[in-house]
DNA sequence: ATTCATTTTTAGACTTACCTAAAAAAAAGA
DNA sequence: TCTTTTTTTTAGGTAAGTCTAAAAATGAAT
């Protein structure tokens, strides 16, 4: 497999986690910054490798081959941001960009050894969960935090958004994976929370609140 | 720099190192397993790049920049070979194909922060040192094995070949870098020598004998 | 000095992965 | 339903890096 084409069966596993169907050719343009007619030579092309089912003006679906490939993709890079965070003390806005390239190592000797040397994790840094192997993946059903109750508290386990523009606002807010946060009041006009979190409590906008998952107790 | 434009430089560097003239063409494209029209338009386009200097039918020469290039990508291959000896449990032998890959993630930050991760090492697996930062080499004047008088003796700490034919060979004879190496007599027919070694001794072929580097006392 | 073998370059073609512009299909709105 | 808009595909083109086959330059040998 060329890199080309792991990125965009990686990129079409992702758009198709939430939604049913296929995905659509713009979609994936959009999300690679590429333009919908390379999508559609790519689309007939990962077609003929069986990684995808492609129908003209219908989008594409992954196989169970694609699903697999995929899997083992993102399995590299989150492992990668593991070793970057873990071990090479990078900040967690920091380990994307190089995982993107690491991800692309072909070596399976390497990623098994990586996975021991960092003693077999389960999540990244951003608390996304980390395939196993065989492809599978620990379930996550983590409500938002804009989705609690007031009065509803649990655990910060990881980010929806992994933008640096957004773990930096969390970085100076002092919010990180693991901590505890309540919801003290809602704000109906504009669905900003108040929360307690490490005894303080702080303000948070509706924004903020749709990309943090919370592990509710 | 693309992938393959590193390439070049590397294998350009690495031709151009006995040598005091030009690296061929054909040396090139023979080292690179790859045609000889294919390097000629590549010695054009890195010369475009101010990385070699060529002139048609005489070969090329690597520039100021172009040596600094070829360290550089020489530095991460020989980090990065550490690193999967020391922190990942591969062979010597094992390290050299997946470390080609590795070479190539662009990144400053993560080899400074691999370099440290792994304490500063001068030198790889295979005894070969790794170039600073700044592009120095570690100086090395050793001899070959096969240099060394009858009755001198010296530590072993480098190979010429790291196929991996050559490197099981000597795990097979238990000889490793740091053992000391003692010449007890030259069979001058077919100049095989005897050597002692580890409180043992053993015949070594002139071939084998011309692929040790030897640091003598 | 001229021929002959070797080396190197040129010319033209292929593949991958992209692009633009135009055509075709699908979806949305009146 | 029948336009109109949006989405998607096709057709044809570009750049990087490779190839083969033929031409040109080099250098070795008589």
């Amino acid at each position: 497999m060329t890199r080309s084409e792991e990125n965009y069966i990686k990129t079409i596993y992702h758009l198709g986690e939430g939604i049913s169907g296929p995905v659509s050719t713009n979609a994936i343009a959009s999300q690679m910054e590429t333009k919908p007619s390379s999508v559609t030579d790519m689309a007939k092309k990962l077609a003929e490798k069986n990684l995808v089912n492609y129908q003209k003006y219908q989008g594409v679906v992954l196989t169970d081959l694609g699903k697999r490939t995929a899997l083992n993709v993102i399995r590299k890079h989150r492992l990668w941001e593991v070793f970057l965070f873990e071990k090479l003390d990078f900040q967690w806005d920091e380990v994307h960009e190089v995982a993107e390239q690491l991800e692309h190592i072909k070596s399976e000797q390497l990623v098994d050894r990586l996975d021991a040397l960092l003693g077999y994790p389960k999540f990244d840094p951003h608390g996304d969960p980390i395939p196993g192997k065989d492809g599978l993946l620990a379930k996550q059903n983590n409500a938002l935090l804009s989705e609690l109750q007031v009065g509803q508290s649990g655990l910060c386990v990881g980010v929806k958004d992994t933008s640096t523009s957004f773990l930096q606002y969390l970085d100076e807010n002092q919010i990180a994976l693991g901590q505890r946060i309540s919801v003290l009041e809602r704000e109906s006009f504009d669905q900003s929370l108040l929360i307690k979190i490490d005894s303080q409590s702080l303000r948070l906008s509706h924004q903020i609140a749709t990309n943090l998952y919370i592990k509710t107790d």
